[in-house]
DNA sequence: GATAGAATACCTACTGGACGGTATGCGCCC
DNA sequence: GGGCGCATACCGTCCAGTAGGTATTCTATC
């Protein structure tokens, strides 16, 4: 493990740097010699690491998986931690150069296919968890689809995120949440519900 | 006129296969070669009417300005008329080559971003008028944000669009935006309003 | 309504550069 | 001293764009 420490270390800087690469280019106008000048590193180093530019952008693309295993929901009701889950994913999108890369890889599609269909299906299958347990909490309409209420929350939060990107380089992105769940938990949750949850971003814990 | 007819159908052609190619590929992953072959043009026929890549790209992205300037409102209820709006635009990216490819280069950022907020301007600004056509017939709800909410909207159907597109090549769109509007509506308009839309797909006038 | 000639529309062959990837070699730590 | 970690030089390919020639169609004049 010692004598890895070196190799680690540039491992991670190849790794950050393809990330913001391929979040700023997409994957096909990101360059490796980009990735390189930035990571500081030679072309040896890298594809000692990584073999070929589409497994660099594999291992991106896990960043993605890693950022919802390490998220810890808040010991809130189910539908308030939904709501901070979004806050917190738009925090890292915001901050965490390898969940911006990550999530562009995901968008695009073409290359990949199939490691972006288990992207996206990670995040439908954690919304729709929260979202099970909000109406095992009584919070939710009765007769609402969990699986429809899912795609179209990912669906839109993703939308969103991309549209504050483009606009103003994500930096009305919170705001944009806010009015989502604004217009959209009416539509979801029982009044008595509504009424106990905050809309608006909490206070990190 | 008539001299030119030729020259317009292989225009016509170039810019359908460089939509296709477009959609297909990404701007960046697109290669002149394909699009050629698909156009079944010479490169000197492409170049004499698109002097660039670019400039045959940014041509792509005019045809969402085309199909929103062509599309006509229903004689409904503004509310109503919105949820039409996003069902003809569902349509047409299923079947219209030159909206798919010019909503994916919208999307991509990166090479163009002047043209494509203002295609994306384009969206919300036909949005918002329609919101405000419904607030002015008391269809909203009191105090609701203009332009937050039509910022939500083009938001969320784009990443639903998206999302149907990356795992069912857009099959289920129609329905996804089905659950959008379910979802969606009650945060936006009020109940008595509410009860006289139909939220589903209405037969094409 | 034929003819010249001038645009217009298109074709083919080519070029320079950049890109992903590799081969080979060298130092440094266990 | 052996293999892990990295450096450098190089290769083949592909791509956007161009140069220069050719066909096609319109216009003008008679």
């Amino acid at each position: 493990m010692a004598r890895q420490a070196r190799a680690l270390a540039t491992r991670q800087a190849v790794l950050l740097a393809a990330a913001e690469v391929f979040d700023e280019r997409g994957y096909a106008a990101a360059t490796m010699s980009e990735i390189l000048d930035r990571a500081g590193v030679t072309k040896g180093a890298l594809y000692f690491h990584f073999h070929s530019k589409e497994e660099l952008a594999l291992a991106v693309i896990e960043g993605q998986g890693a950022w919802i295993a390490s998220w810890e929901p808040s010991s809130d009701s189910p539908m308030q931690t939904l709501i901070d889950l979004a806050y917190a994913f738009a925090h890292a999108l915001q901050e965490d150069p390898l969940v911006r890369g990550s999530i562009r890889l995901t968008i695009e599609h073409g290359s990949f296919t199939q490691p972006q269909i288990a992207a996206y299906q990670g995040w439908m299958d954690l919304v729709r968890e929260l979202l099970q347990r909000a109406r095992d909490a009584g919070e939710l309409h009765p007769g609402i689809d969990l699986a429809a209420a899912s795609g179209v929350i990912t669906g839109a939060v993703t939308g969103i995120q991309l549209s504050s990107q483009v606009l103003a380089d994500r930096r009305d992105l919170i705001q944009r949440i806010a009015h989502l769940w604004t217009l959209l938990l009416p539509g979801l949750v029982q009044p008595h519900a509504l009424a106990r949850l905050s809309v608006a971003e909490r206070a990190a814990s």
